[in-house]
DNA sequence: TGATAAACTCGACCGCATTCGAGATTTTAA
DNA sequence: TTAAAATCTCGAATGCGGTCGAGTTTATCA
């Protein structure tokens, strides 16, 4: 039989996965042993390792998973008739309250995508998903004039994307202290770069 | 004898700082072990825990140290005709240079300072001493008539520091790949700022 | 000064991520 | 079919961050 072991594999990966899900959510990372997860799992301990490098590697996957609810809603079209600077902050604001809804998980997740130990493609693409979906947000906003059309969208993402990194950190630094004060310094600082604050 | 404790204390201290920088420096952060550092302190392992919480901590004192050395070049008086564009480049590539100069330590140094366990005030001083470069570098704009008069500066500090860290995670996530393709991006993303990109 | 309190030190210990290596299982090929 | 090669499994061992608590040193004050 051919593909017997290629089956197993994958059984047992996914039971690794499930069971981390599982106590992830329950008790959170850095209480879940990785011989809870193998107990769970109703493998040895050592045997996790076969096929995940390391703990956050299982984290990721685990993220990977849970990001995918995000993604739903994020994706749902914004009101059209809604300045794009709303849409921006609208948008901005579901990921941020996702991020921050367990602040360790978010944590954790964001040392992790923003600061990997090695270039890692997992968090690449979860990334372009999301610039994906703000160029096509871009480009409406162009249709309908809010926006030039000579802007360089990617670079345009970057910025936004940057300036809701800068929330966070504010967030995690003590800075921000509630979903109001976030959404009102992303609303002062989204505004700065529609208007300028040059001469 | 009055400060006879307080003396020993002091240098005790002083020895757990020096063996780290020595160690963090040799060998880096991850392959020191406290261990290591008590024995080179001449001290026991525990002891090492009755003067730093944790080894973030250590590590983030080993930083203060480092750090002041990068003020030394981060206060000294930018040429003064330049745009002040040209000087937030400037000032922000000296940090970026510095952060990236070793990788392991920056990166390391990014997620503790960005997203630590808990809020730290060693990092809020930081931070303060930071914006209070750029505050100063704002107004010296403002009294030349680069920048209006009414602008926020703490948040416009906020701003260019937020892109600043977006140019940093591309950095770690493989997008920026050297020290002339994160100028590049940095002066177009400041531009945004400066002219707006609305219509 | 002496004795009680307060603070400091550190070897031993704990929990956990990760690795080792010996044995079990599956594949390959004749 | 079968036996050697390749792969997989997992209990045991390792190494490290962090804690405990008994013993030691210093401070306090009658």
């Amino acid at each position: 039989m051919a593909g017997l072991r290629e089956q197993k594999k994958a059984e047992t990966r996914k039971a690794i996965i499930d069971s981390s899900i599982q106590l992830f959510t329950e008790k959170g990372f850095e209480k879940t042993s990785i011989e809870d997860i193998a107990k769970q799992a109703g493998i040895g301990k050592a045997t996790v390792y076969t096929y995940f490098a390391t703990k956050d590697d299982i984290f990721l996957t685990f993220c990977s998973e849970e990001l995918e609810d995000a993604f739903a809603t994020l994706q749902t079209p914004r009101k059209e008739d809604d300045r794009v600077l709303d849409q921006l902050v609208d948008f901005f604001m579901l990921k941020f309250k996702f991020v921050t809804k367990n602040s360790e998980f978010g944590r954790q997740l964001l040392r992790e995508m923003l600061f990997p130990k090695k270039v890692n493609n997992k968090v690449k693409e979860h990334n372009q998903r999301y610039f994906d979906i703000l160029e096509k947000l871009f480009k409406s906003a162009q249709d309908r004039g809010e926006l030039p059309p000579a802007q360089d969208l990617f670079l345009l993402s970057v910025h936004f994307f940057s300036l809701y990194l800068g929330v966070l950190v504010g967030w995690y630094g003590g800075y921000v202290a509630s979903l109001e004060e976030a959404e009102e310094a992303m609303r002062n600082l989204f505004g700065h770069v529609f208007m300028g604050v040059g001469l």
